[in-house]
Order: C-alpha cells, then structure tokens, then sequence
DNA sequence: TAATTTTGCTTGCATATTGCAAGTGCAAAT
DNA sequence: ATTTGCACTTGCAATATGCAAGCAAAATTA
C-alpha cells in the first residue's frame, strides 16, 4: 500500500486511505488493548500478519502521522513504536466496531467483558484508556 | 474478496474480514447519505469504483447480510440495494469515522456541516438517521 | 415493430498488492 | 568468538484490483 493520492475529498474516504485495510487497525489494536509496542509483538499476534506487509504497514502508518518510533527503553536493538495523539484518536472508532461486533458475532468472554464496560459508558471508558495511552 | 475464512475470534479482525476494504464503507456510505441504491448509483460515485469490483463488493455484502436486493419501484430492470438493520447498524462506526476526520482533514463544508451536527449529539443524531433508513 | 439505450452485470487481461520463505545487518547475550 | 534476537528486505508465487469491452434482459425511442 504506497501513500497513495487520495480518491476523493470525502473524509470517509480519506480516512479509509489511511487506514481502511485488514491490517492497520488491528495493529493500532494491539497497540491500544494489548500494550503491544515492538515489532515481533505485532508479527506474534494471533492474525498472523506476513513481516514484509507489517513492515508497509508501520511505515504508512508513520507516514500518516498515526504511530511514531521510540527508543526502548530495555535495548538499543528494539524499536518502541506508540500512537500519536491522531492515533489515540482513533479508540472511539474501534469501540464502535467492538459494540458493532458485540451484536452479530460471537466471541471470547473476556472481549465480551471489555465491551460490556465500553457499552456502559462509552465516553468514560475511551476517557479512560486515552489517559493511560498517554502516559505511557 | 472471496467470502474467506475468518483470521482469529477476534471481533475487531472479524469485522474487517467483513467491511475492512477500501470500497464496502463508501459503498454503505452511498445508501446512508447520499440515498443511492442502484448498481449504476454505485459506479458513478466520485471515487470511481471499477464495475468488477463494485459487483463483487454487493455480492460480498449481501452473502455477510449488510445488504438486500428488492424489487425497484419504478421498473424491472432495475434493482435496488438497501441496507438491513445489521448495515443500519454500522452508521456509528461512520460517523466516529467522520468525527475523526473532522479534526485531521478538510473536506467540503457541507459535509463539515453534516459532522458538527452529528458531534452535537452523536445519539440522536445516529437514532434520526436510522428511523429515516427503516422507514425507506 | 424494430432499433437504440439503459441496467446490472461478466470476461479478459495488465498491473498492483499480498503472502510466504529465505536472507541481511546490527545489537545483545552466551 | 559464536549464537541468538530484532527489525527489517528481497524474491517470487498467488491473489486482488483496475480498465476496457462485451452481454442479456428490460425500457425507451423511432
């Protein structure tokens, strides 16, 4: 996926551009729910996503302003990627698709109990977790 | 898209699996907002869907039951596309999609209008557009 | 009534994206 | 000094996308 010129100048679609594929959200899912940060956190993940397109994937989300690279703090070999501001700003979207999935698929009783408290209250529970994204 | 098999239990991947393209949401985005429902309404939307696509994106829609072919009302050549309640139900996640965009991208006024109105209060406004979607 | 146009596709083929396996270079551990 | 871990890159096959043309049934026009 190259940074591609958009298609139109409707936002859906802008935002589909950045990261309206199968991949990119649940990166920024692994990031968010499963304090994922390096690399092979994101290869190990249960999708199982192939390394050359996880690399285009980090790269156009960089690009895009919604993930950046740090340093770890354990090792000098380890990238430490985080979410922007813009990137954190993406929760509310992936709490609607949970609550979206929560009604027509079934799933593993710990998600189920995750998006049981989204549902609860949407606004605390995205307050919530963008607070500790961000002092991370 | 083939119809595949899903990735992992997870329901953000599962949804993916179901509209994570670059196509079906501008498709559903179509029949929410712009009233369009006929395969040539599809096509000549700005983004320009390639025919072939666009086929197997309905096709792929319909088999996962966001979408319904009816009869149209003013012939038999036609057909009109329409949105059951598990589509409806999708109009959330767009409009956290618009939200989003609103604070990264321009775009033209009018849809900027359309997203403060949504922002104002996202309930009713989701509530409003469903009763209009229903009753269609 | 016959010819033309509209509608919703399908088909063929070139190009782009994805997936898989193997390999590379640097850092860290043994 | 050697092996392992980490973040990739490369090559190539498989799949998906994009584009142009074609096609059958229905609707319109002549």
């Amino acid at each position: 996926m190259e940074t591609s010129k958009k298609r139109s100048e409707c936002p859906l679609s802008c935002s589909l551009d950045v990261f309206g594929d199968k991949w990119s959200l649940l990166i920024i899912r692994d990031l968010i729910f499963y304090k994922k940060g390096t690399y092979n956190d994101f290869l190990k993940s249960e999708e199982g996503i192939a390394t050359n397109i996880l690399a285009s994937r980090l790269k156009a989300l960089e690009e895009n302003g919604i993930i950046e690279k740090s340093a770890h703090p354990e090792s000098k070999a380890k990238i430490l990627y985080r979410l922007s501001k813009k990137g954190i700003d993406l929760l509310p979207i992936i709490v609607e698709i949970y609550i979206w999935s929560d009604k027509y698929f079934s799933m593993p009783l710990e998600i189920k109990q995750i998006i049981k408290e989204a549902k609860k209250d949407k606004d605390k529970f995205v307050k919530q977790i963008t607070k500790e994204l961000k002092s991370q």
